[in-house]
DNA sequence: ACCTGAACACCGTTCAAGT
DNA sequence: ACCTGAACACCGTTCAAGT
């Protein structure tokens, strides 16, 4: 199952000799490691050995394993390009589409990221500036609160479903029993599946926050 | 980080004794261990030790870890009740509620299900009567798949955001600056969260299906 | 403070035997 | 066919030392 580790860079350093480590380095090459070979290849000790570093050298730049997974994480959060233009509507449909759209870039730190929270100041960022949108429209406070959870939790979670069925379609499709209708079904939902979800979710968000709306916005 | 492991039943057999193992006491003692450590906690090895026998004798009763992890989790699928009263949107309604809450009941399970698909017959047998009732509203063929894989996308999804914060509440929700409005922002999505963003689908789902109607029944 | 060196307590899986 | 026995190739993390 394990094809031989090369231990490509070796170190050459006596104790108390520097390699220049910094915490931007393992992240990157953290980066690299796990967009290259996928969540599961990520260890400590691949990181060290291509930093050419002992593995417990990584100690001084991260807490530990989840922490480096949680830099992970933000850096691609802050990776979600905000809309600016068109009515509440669209902007809505577009910051979530970016979302879902960002971290399927990259599938690997998506699998992290839908297996624990990790909140950094990035996901606060977004959190923020999402419920000043959902002001817009009239809504505030737990009710903002909860749409926002709603809209988020779809987004998230619909890509969590994605990632979870996409590597193994061709499989199930061809164990699948034809003639039962249920060609296709084993195939995961994608870009038309997500849109229309998120599409009657906001119809039925706009419809939700009607009779709260006191300012006059256009919603599209 | 870890406790030292207790070898409880240790074995006690020459080569060619046999254990009396079958593939369900395997997959019977996975679930109490995964059940009562969680996820993380389920090796193939504490499951050998618990059983009193060594590790590779698992092998002989599944294939590897992974279709241990498939047979889990089907079985939990197969735990889902199938509501026979109501409406349309009634019945839409509690399947997709009692799957959530089904997941729910085994948080370890239903975070190795979001891992990676697992179409066991059980998951086969419930895509097949969704499909039987999206008829009953009109839907068939690549409609009614669509429809299909938005809904439980949702679910499935929900459950896995839902999951992936559940346990670090919490601890966000005290790092969090206090006055910025972000209060409750850090708390995850629950019931109320998911039964308003479930309505809106339906609702979606019933507006979609209208144009294509052709037999009259009872949507609820 | 930042590394090496060595160790501890785990993993999943395979290959070769025994009955 | 179903197990023991022994091994292989990995893990994350800690503790003690060096400069």
């Amino acid at each position: 199952v394990y094809s031989k580790q090369v231990p490509h860079p070796q170190q050459q350093r006596r104790p108390g000799e520097r390699a220049g480590l910094t915490t931007e380095a393992v992240v990157g090459t953290a980066r690299r490691l796990i967009h290259r070979d996928g969540s599961d290849a990520l260890s400590m000790r691949r990181i060290a050995a291509e930093l050419g570093v002992l593995p417990n050298a990584l100690y001084s730049h991260v807490a530990d394993k989840q922490a480096l997974e949680d830099l992970l994480v933000d850096q691609l959060l802050g990776e979600i390009r905000w809309p600016t233009e068109g009515t509440w509507r669209e902007r809505t449909l577009a910051v979530h589409r970016e979302t879902r759209a960002t971290l399927l870039s990259e599938p690997a730190i998506a699998t992290v990221y839908v297996q624990r929270a990790g909140r950094g100041p990035n996901a606060l960022r977004l959190a923020q500036r999402s419920l000043q949108m959902l002001d817009e429209i009239g809504l505030t406070g737990e009710r903002a609160a909860q749409v926002f959870r709603v809209l988020i939790a779809h987004t998230v979670g619909f890509v969590a479903f994605e990632l979870s069925r996409t590597h193994s379609d061709r499989a199930a499709a061809a164990a699948l029993p034809p003639g039962t209708g249920l060609d296709g079904l084993a195939q995961s939902p994608g870009e038309l599946e997500y849109a229309l979800g998120l599409e009657w979710l906001i119809d039925g968000v706009l419809a939700w926050a009607k009779p709260q709306r006191a300012r006059k916005a256009s919603t599209g």
